[in-house]
DNA sequence: GCAACATGCTTGCATGTGCACGAATAATGC
DNA sequence: GCATTATTCGTGCACATGCAAGCATGTTGC
């Protein structure tokens, strides 16, 4: 545990952790959605035609499609995404975004970057910031489908 | 989204989910625990007396206390952890680590440093390393009860 | 063409977790 | 002292999620 290597993944772990506990507090309170929800209208706004099978997004989101089926039911009554079936692969069922959708994204995108904000702005220089950056994409090399 | 700090919390979210996938998979199949109980076992090792009262626990983990009682009961039963009642205080319940908990722990601790390995050292220096993790420390900072 | 296999989606079941509540215990105010 | 309040723990319920199975659809080999 005195390995700098271990030191750094129980903190990036962490800090990711308490972000992500902050995130969801607000999101529910402000914006009405969960941290996943944010996450794959997220991935809907960046995919192709703004749409993804249910087994692409689960591969992008980390989740089982079992997961994304049931994510998307109740955004679909509320509006926040649309369904559609590929035509020429009747098994192809997309989620899409829909305008309610995009405008809640954008709405919890502002959220997202008050708070990542208060993360690096406070402590760091924007020097270190782009630092941190080019070291960040270089751990997601290799991992495609990244969102950022 | 083409603010800096939003790209970087990203990121920062991305590996640590990747990161923590990974984890989970060897924890379960090589040493027969969750990520979650790792990091219970973990916090033991590093408070004092090797036992923590369960809020105490459930604050640290960032869990409610009754996730902590209902992990803790199976723990209990293999013989990973212990139970104590405070002396005193009829009402404190402590988590405590056992020989076999803490022997678990460190089996557990070698995939971590391993995987860790797999993240930073193909790809950055020495120097590299060094400055993430005096990075890493100061966005942890002031958060206490941090693990490293 | 048809059979065998592969792929995508959904659903039943099991598990993990948070919230709200209640019980037991402690601390506080009078 | 005793009543009131606070704290800690456990439990019932609701919800989210993964896994295994089933169904519908495509693809491949013959």
């Amino acid at each position: 545990m005195t390995d700098v290597n271990t030191t750094n993944a129980l903190r990036l772990l962490q800090v990711a952790d308490d972000f992500r506990a902050g995130l969801s507090g607000e999101f529910s309170a402000v914006h009405g959605i969960s941290v996943n929800e944010f996450f794959l209208l997220l991935h809907l706004e960046r995919a192709p035609a703004n749409r993804l099978s249910r087994v692409e997004m689960a591969k992008r989101m980390h989740v089982s499609a079992s997961t994304i089926t049931r994510m998307a039911a109740p955004m679909e009554k509320i509006g926040l995404v649309g369904r559609e079936v590929d035509e020429r692969d009747a098994r192809l069922v997309f989620v899409v975004a829909t305008d309610a959708g995009r405008e809640k994204l954008s709405d919890a995108l502002a959220t997202f970057a008050k708070r990542s904000g208060y993360l690096f702005d406070d402590r760091w220089d924007d020097k270190e910031v782009e630092r941190f950056s080019t070291m960040l994409q270089r751990l997601t090399a290799g991992k495609g489908d990244s969102l950022a």
